[in-house]
DNA sequence: GCTGTATATATGGCGTAGCCATATATGGAG
DNA sequence: CTCCATATATGGCTACGCCATATATACAGC
């Protein structure tokens, strides 16, 4: 099992999660995610704007463009009404799919 | 997000979970994965054999056909010393994961 | 005898998520 | 002048789990 898989279908809540509370653009959304999970969760790149990009066209999250002197122009993102509906959702899927886990193969000790 | 992207990577996990104690044959595995899991995960014929076939390749289960009179014959698979060692290690993948995934994105409520 | 359902295994082809590799560009440290 | 962190962008690949379909047997109901 490679840590791909894993992260399946975990990536679209990790962003939401991190735009939740206030605009952030994507390079931030990536280190903030590595560095809360302490290295457990890393994006790269090639996965994250994708990922913002299928995520703002499904106005899920929604981008503008900040660009201010003596800086390289940014797009903050922040969380839609739909996005935020979506994310509740996914983390009680996210919940109910550990659950489950644990009541087949036991992953909490006893 | 398709429910197929949340079980990447549990699957092989699931399938070792359920051989661990003592031996099972393919479909017993899924109907009983499905069963305990209250339906929350289930398995495809689809996905199932293949990914004995796999463990079984990697030396992870070990298979063996049994025929009985009046019976469909039915390969009875077990946990080798090797699965056992690889079963361990996922779960303490999954139980991390699980738990950065709430570090970050706040899985378990408050 | 016929039909339908649960049991049981088997496999070719498909969609897609996340990654690899690579590209572009700027500010600051040394 | 070099190197690194910052910041965004994208073509192509891999591999997992699924769809669809196939084969075969036991048993219940009529």
């Amino acid at each position: 099992m490679l840590d791909r898989d894993l992260k399946r279908g975990s990536t679209e809540m990790l962003i939401m999660a991190m735009v939740e509370d206030r605009p952030r653009h994507g390079y931030e959304i990536g280190k903030l995610i590595e560095q809360r999970s302490h290295g457990v969760l890393q994006f790269h790149v090639a996965s994250l704007y994708p990922l913002l990009y299928r995520l703002e066209k499904r106005g899920l999250i929604k981008g503008r463009w900040v660009e201010r002197a003596g800086e390289r122009r940014r797009r903050f993102y922040t969380l839609t009404a739909a996005g935020r509906k979506i994310l509740a959702e996914q983390r009680r899927t996210w919940k109910d799919f550990f659950a489950a886990l644990d009541l087949v193969a036991g992953i909490n000790p006893v």
